[in-house]
DNA sequence: ACCGCTCATGGAAACGATTCCAGCAGAGTT
DNA sequence: AACTCTGCTGGAATCGTTTCCATGAGCGGT
């Protein structure tokens, strides 16, 4: 066959193959109009030099790249791991490429790598914003098509997140049904959502607010467990922990262990998030169910269509009782 | 300012801006030589003009994309997630982007990102393989500079794999020590280098090879726990079993408990891949780790240096001990 | 028979960068 | 003083595609 490499083969050797010229090519090829003939002929060629068209030179031309960008803390955790899945399995379905990139949930990191974005062009982009969304100021006024996920930090910016406000009262009215009067949350910095909707919780059904209840920890593990054990040793007053995510539940589990806390006896523990070692955990716990990859789902097709947007959509929870949960003390 | 949306700035505005031509920008921006004031008033103005240029035009004309492309079977699955974690932490370090696909195991799906990847002008990709190997003979010819992880199912193509024998063999002593002598493994399609390392370690050890105890599962979660549940119910003289993966491991531990199987009291269990639920679970699990992030960064590292490279670069694994492991019954 | 309309077609410009090449100025050498 | 050498500089070509526009053919209507 041909040598080891061989140089690319462009639209101008399908023209010539054809014995049409390279417009002709290009229209056939991209579905423009062109006689059954001639259609034919430049099909023919294409496949037999096995033309691929370059996207480089279309986009360049096009000025746009195709492809779909996307920005989340930590592709680790299993949420957003499941996320990113979404966006990739809609993004198939388009046949555009993704490019993914890790902000560590920090604004600066977000930054760098939306320059990296623009620099490539990249004129559709989902993210987990990072900090107030100030960061993305000016790439949206370089017309940039953009989508946030699991978190909505700017009303111009059309998002799609969970329900927490329903999430957060619906596991509030289960742990206090059981009895618990002292509920604590643990929170991951900036969610602000959250908290809201738990102090708002708490109102509605009668409760004190005791602002030392919400307890923060940074995204890290070291944080999370650094916060929950904090808040388990100081605490013994509290009854229930409702943990903000999956790396904040793991840590509370952890930490309780270290503290030989009893869950369920002991303390009762909600967390955001069903992964599959909730099930596996001991005892299995009781999770606010969140639909993590049709988030990214959503938030990709949001960005293909991008005809008038909706501004947010929000997506159900569920409340998954399993055994981490019992009555007060 | 501005309008809402503005023309993006080019290499010619700076040039203008700066009263040179367009051949010293670049010069002056990509290091070439030019005198300390050209020099000065160039930056200047690309500063003032906050000028970024177009990753499009020069891919165009570099003939190759910068960003590099990394195929997965499963986001979703936290040992690959850590893997990626690593390829785009090497990356960042180099202000590449990364493309991330995913093949679901499937050469077929594979073949198909294969083609965007090529249709992007992607010259640097790492992927884990899902068949043999085959499909990437026409990329490879084409001049790719490809790295797999994980699997090592080619020898004309740099891996960077886990030390499977090393790790099995650790585990089967480790098993055979508690007084197992029936040890069943179970694999996904495709694990034929631990599979091996398996019949190797319990011919080493002396023990009778029994065809039927190694057991093969597709990726899905589904086919994990039907291969877990089928060796469970109909194998009832193992005593110990090997799980190749994280997946299979925890479909494992939800059949032995659906089957009321206990373990470590009737049957044993060590698992490959240290996930951070491994030490949730009840009981803890016993795991072989793999260094994930550092396979995915290794390879990243490989592709980028791509001087002359080592066929092959092992990483070791550790036999981690919880509880999930006891004497045979 | 002529006009005008539609339609297929190919040449050429454009996208934004890099890089070859030639020009030119200034310094150093004989 | 003429010549060479070095080093900075800008014009122009190039990468592969899409798309604008002009051209020409075919054809139906009056």
């Amino acid at each position: 066959m041909s040598g080891p490499i061989s140089r690319r083969v462009t639209i101008k050797d399908v023209a010539e193959a054809a014995g049409v010229g390279v417009a002709t090519v290009s229209r056939v090829l991209s579905g423009g109009s062109a006689s059954a003939e001639t259609r034919e002929r430049v099909l023919a060629a294409a496949a037999r030099l096995d033309y691929r068209p370059s996207a480089l030179g279309r986009n360049l031309r096009r000025q746009r790249t195709g492809g779909i960008g996307l920005l989340v803390p930590d592709v680790t955790d299993t949420f957003y791991a499941r996320l990113v899945d979404g966006v990739l399995s809609c993004a198939r379905s388009y046949g555009e490429p993704v490019t993914v990139g890790v902000t560590g949930d920090d604004p600066e990191r977000e930054a760098e790598l939306i320059g990296t974005l623009i620099e490539h062009s990249m004129d559709r982009v989902i993210a987990v914003p990072s900090g107030d969304g100030e960061t993305w100021a000016p790439a949206l006024r370089s017309g940039l098509n953009l989508v946030f996920a699991d978190r909505r930090v700017r009303a111009d910016v059309p998002s799609v997140v969970a329900d927490d406000r329903s999430g957060v009262l619906t596991a509030v009215e289960y742990l206090v049904g059981l009895g618990h009067r002292r509920i604590a949350f643990l929170a991951r910095h900036g969610q602000s959502q959250r908290v809201a909707a738990f102090t708002g919780a708490l109102a509605a059904l009668g409760l004190p607010a005791d602002p030392e209840l919400v307890v923060h920890a940074r995204a890290s593990r070291d944080s999370a467990y650094a916060a929950a054990a904090g808040l388990l040793q100081h605490r013994p007053d509290v009854t229930a922990v409702l943990a903000g995510g999956n790396v904040l539940g793991e840590a509370a589990v952890l930490a309780a262990r270290e503290l030989d806390v009893r869950i369920p006896r002991d303390v009762s523990l909600v967390m955001f998030d069903d992964v599959p070692w909730a099930e596996l955990c001991s005892p299995p716990l009781t999770v606010i169910a969140q639909p993590a990859q049709d988030i990214g789902y959503r938030a990709a097709e949001l960005v293909f269509r991008q005809g008038r947007r909706p501004p947010t959509v929000t997506l159900p929870t569920e409340l998954v009782v399993r055994a981490s949960c019992g009555p007060r003390r």
